[in-house]
DNA sequence: CTAGTTGCAAACATTTTGCCACTAG
DNA sequence: CTAGTGGCAAAATGTTTGCAACTAG
C-alpha cells in the first residue's frame, strides 16, 4: 500500500512534477479506496486530513492524475457526477446495487475482446475502449423483504 | 413512422394523459431520430417547429416519457449531458467515434445474458440492466490520415 | 529562481424546484 | 370543471476558467 504510493509519487516526481500536500493526499485516497470516488467525495474525505484547500485544486488534481495515467474516469449510468479510480492493473467492471448503492468490482473472463474484433471486421470500427456497468440488486438487498 | 407516433400517443392518451404540443413534438423527434438526443438537442430541434415553449417543460416531458417507458436514458461515458432514445424493440449498444463523435447502433448476439447468469450464481447479485458503450475510431475516420 | 501549483471569485452547463396560471378533454 | 401541463425565475449541482499569488525543488 505504502510502496504503491511511493511508486506513483516518485514516478511523477521523476517526470518533473511536484509532490504537494494535495497530490499526496489525493493519490493516497485512491490507493486506500478501491471503489470509484467522485470529486465531491474526494473533497470531503480530504477535508478530514488536510485543513485548508480549495475544491478547484482537487478538480485540477483529478484532471492531472487522469492526464498522467494514475487514475481513470468512470461515468456510472445512474449518477450525474463522474467518478475516478486507480488506473491499476486489470480491466474490470462494476456491479451497482440500485437499492443500497453499493458498488462491487467484477472481472469478466475474456471480457469483450471477441466482440470487439467482430465489430472491427463487420463495421470497420476500431474499438479502443468500452464502458460496461451492471445495475441490479445485490445479495444483501435480495435477502431483505 | 406515423403509425408508431399514433400508437404511442394513443397509448398515453388511453392512460389518461393529455396530448399537448410539446408531447407530440418530443415523441415525434424521437421517432424520426434513431440516435440518442440530449435535452438541449431536443430543445433546439423543437424550436424549429414550435414557436414558444420553455425548456423546463422539455425536461419535464423527458422525465415523463422516461417514467412511462416511451424513451430510455443513456449516459455516454465521454459526455456530460444525459441522452434519450426511443425505448423501442431490441436491446442494443452504441459505437461512439472519439474523433468525429458519430454514434452508430449495434446489437450483440447473445448480449451479456450468459455473463449475467454467472454473476447471479457466483455473487448472488441479480443484474436487471447494464450499460455498455464502445468507444473508438469509426471507419471513415480511420481512412483519413 | 521559475515552472508548477494554488486560491478565490466568478462563470458555466445541465438540471431541478416552487408556485401560480393555463388548458385539454 | 379539474387534473394534468406549462411558464418563469430562481436554485441546485457539478465543473471550469482567468488571473494573480505562492512554493517545491
Amino acid at each position: 500500500m505504502a510502496e504503491r504510493l511511493n511508486e506513483i509519487l516518485s514516478e511523477l516526481s521523476g517526470r518533473g512534477f511536484r509532490l504537494t500536500r494535495i497530490r499526496r493526499g489525493v493519490v493516497e485516497l485512491f490507493i486506500t479506496n478501491a471503489l470509484p470516488l467522485s470529486a465531491l467525495e474526494v473533497i470531503s474525505m480530504l477535508g478530514q486530513s488536510i485543513t485548508t484547500f480549495n475544491k478547484t485544486t482537487v478538480y485540477r488534481e483529478l484532471a492531472f492524475l487522469k492526464e498522467h495515467g494514475v487514475i481513470k474516469e468512470i461515468q456510472f449510468p445512474h449518477e450525474r457526477a463522474k467518478r475516478y479510480e486507480l488506473a491499476t492493473g486489470e480491466h474490470h467492471h462494476h456491479l451497482i446495487c440500485l437499492k443500497c448503492r453499493k458498488v462491487e468490482e467484477i472481472e469478466l473472463e475474456g471480457d469483450l475482446e471477441e466482440q470487439e474484433k467482430k465489430i472491427l471486421r463487420s463495421r470497420g470500427f476500431h474499438v479502443t475502449n468500452h464502458s460496461l456497468e451492471f445495475l441490479g440488486i445485490c445479495q444483501t438487498c435480495r435477502w431483505q423483504a
